[in-house]
DNA sequence: ACCTAGAATGGATTCATTCCATAAAACACT
DNA sequence: AGTGTTTTATGGAATGAATCCATTCTAGGT
């Protein structure tokens, strides 16, 4: 059985948000928990969550605390259409996401074309390219 | 020199809304027209567009008009994240979008796999995927 | 313990879009 | 052409998500 009381490790909230130049407080540590329980939520949920843990914050908080998060690239921002933004936790692996049309259920997908895939169009406009986002849209197994 | 004051051509506004079983309105119309006029264009930009060729038109009616024709297949609606819904004639072809994140412009580029790519993933999760889409982030040549 | 830049609060405000009830117009049928 | 029924347009209010702002509070450096 392992001590992990003193424990500083890496990947804890406090940790990450060292690591990153930012100030550690109560909602920002509560809102990284909320993301590692709820895969892909939007702001309500994790106002929710967040609101649980400490008992109270308020809602310009936990937008603050995303945007916060999303601009020192610990979080990830997704706006698929018809949905409010949803939040996860940043993995720099540039994984693409799977859309239900009917119950908005997102899952993740693992880019088949390697890494940093499909970088490469035809035409390119002179635009500098920096990702390629991919969302399959389709229905989950419960909406067919 | 053809004379074409009579004729009724197939890509005619008029004619592709009666061959889409919708009834044939200025403000149908109208839209139709501002909507060849500017590729990519908002709400706003077609409000405008049609309220300049038709003197006035309410902005719900253009809204209305907008989801008759998104819901006959007439015109396909993008929602870029960070940016309003952009309309576009619908052309069946499932190309994709470059995206600008400094000016919001958006341009063409097409389907590099085919038709329909990238349907296939490694872990579907039981899905029926019908549509990849595929937004392009990067800086425009004048904003780079 | 103290200071100050940065963060949280509550409240108002914006933007894009939708909802609703009423008035107007399109098209089918005399 | 006139009538009737259904669809569409209008004006105005309402919504949801997110942002802005002024004030109060607090984390973390000295
Ligand atoms: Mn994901
Ligand atoms: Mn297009
Ligand atoms: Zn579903
Ligand atoms: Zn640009």
């Amino acid at each position: 059985m392992t001590d992990t009381t003193h424990a500083h490790r890496i990947d804890e909230p406090s940790a990450l948000l060292r690591a990153a130049g930012l100030r550690v407080t109560a909602p920002r540590v509560a809102v990284l928990a909320a993301l590692r329980e709820h895969r892909h939520a939007d702001a309500d949920t994790l106002i929710a969550t967040t609101r649980a843990r400490l008992g109270s914050v308020s809602t310009q908080a936990v937008y603050d605390v995303l945007k916060a998060l999303v601009d020192a690239g610990l979080v990830r921002r997704i706006e698929p259409a018809g949905s409010p933004a949803r939040y996860e936790p940043h993995t720099h692996d540039n994984h693409h996401h799977l859309v239900c049309r009917t119950c908005g259920r997102i899952e993740d997908v693992d880019c088949a074309a390697g890494r940093r895939p499909c970088l490469d169009v035809v035409d390119d406009f002179g635009f500098t390219i920096d990702e390629a986002e991919v969302v399959y849209w389709g229905q989950c197994p419960d909406c067919a």
